[in-house]
DNA sequence: ACTTTGACTTACCAAAAGTAAGTAAATATA
DNA sequence: TATATTTACTTACTTTTGGTAAGTCAAAGT
């Protein structure tokens, strides 16, 4: 059976995992990293707009709280997945764009998008269905 | 500029976007259904394993509770990703399998996997130089 | 002297997720 | 006869995460 523990993708029993060796689970990885609700959204505006600053990212993308948009930026940032540009100036200007690493990441949020267009309608007929057997 | 607000993406100001109209954002869309922190997990170990029972999802994953594994199954087969099959016994047993539409997110997955296994060492030393510089 | 500007941070509150215990009904065991 | 076991959950409670609103800093504009 396969086991997708915390930082591991083995084919084995539990049991008979050693914990000691720290094997990766590579799905896990970049879910810890960009599976959460804003990081696609942040790394999506700014690969539209090439460069942007913090009050035009929390603009676009409408619903996000500063708060959060100052810490999914930290992270990634901290990831090298964006470039974060202080100008040394009052009041403050700073500008956010995409490392290569970032864009490399885009295609899937493309592809993922293009899936969402085509099969959104059945999820959505699917969901009603379902509401309406309970 | 691009605008993601909740349920529309748009090239125009917020200010110009007429609410009224209920167009809708792709990458929400999904986002609002996969993103988060179990739902791929469980769609990958349901693709490995073809059919697995409720205990046989929460062994595979390992640190999902209980709680979230029915809460996130429910959410999967109500969109319809999951199909849910209950043996009218006693002890209960109940089966879960990817749908069609479950399985056409699968190379999504794979594909993150791979990008994973490509670039985690590169974020794991981004993520330890920028810590360095604090 | 007071307001505005931009990129945040902080304190406080609400929502989501984790933990542990409980439930149901039949079969197995003592 | 009483108790334990089995499976797929649910419920009550606690912790963590996220949202809201206000505050900060320093200079330039009115």
């Amino acid at each position: 059976m396969l086991v997708l523990l915390k930082n591991r993708t083995l084919y084995m029993k539990k049991a008979d995992i050693n914990f000691s060796e720290p094997l990766n689970c590579p799905v896990r990885n970049i879910l810890d990293r960009i599976g959460d609700k804003w990081s696609l959204l942040i790394l999506l505006v700014l690969e539209q707009e090439d460069v942007l600053r913090f009050n035009e990212i929390h603009q676009s993308i409408g619903d996000i709280s500063q708060k959060m948009l100052s810490v999914s930026l930290k992270n990634l940032e901290a990831d090298g997945l964006v470039n974060r540009k202080v100008y040394p100036q009052i009041p403050p200007k700073v500008e956010y764009k995409l490392t290569d690493l970032g864009k490399s990441l885009i295609p899937f949020v493309n592809a993922l998008s293009d899936w969402s267009k085509q099969h959104m309608d059945t999820i959505l007929r699917n969901r009603t269905a379902y509401k309406k057997k309970l």
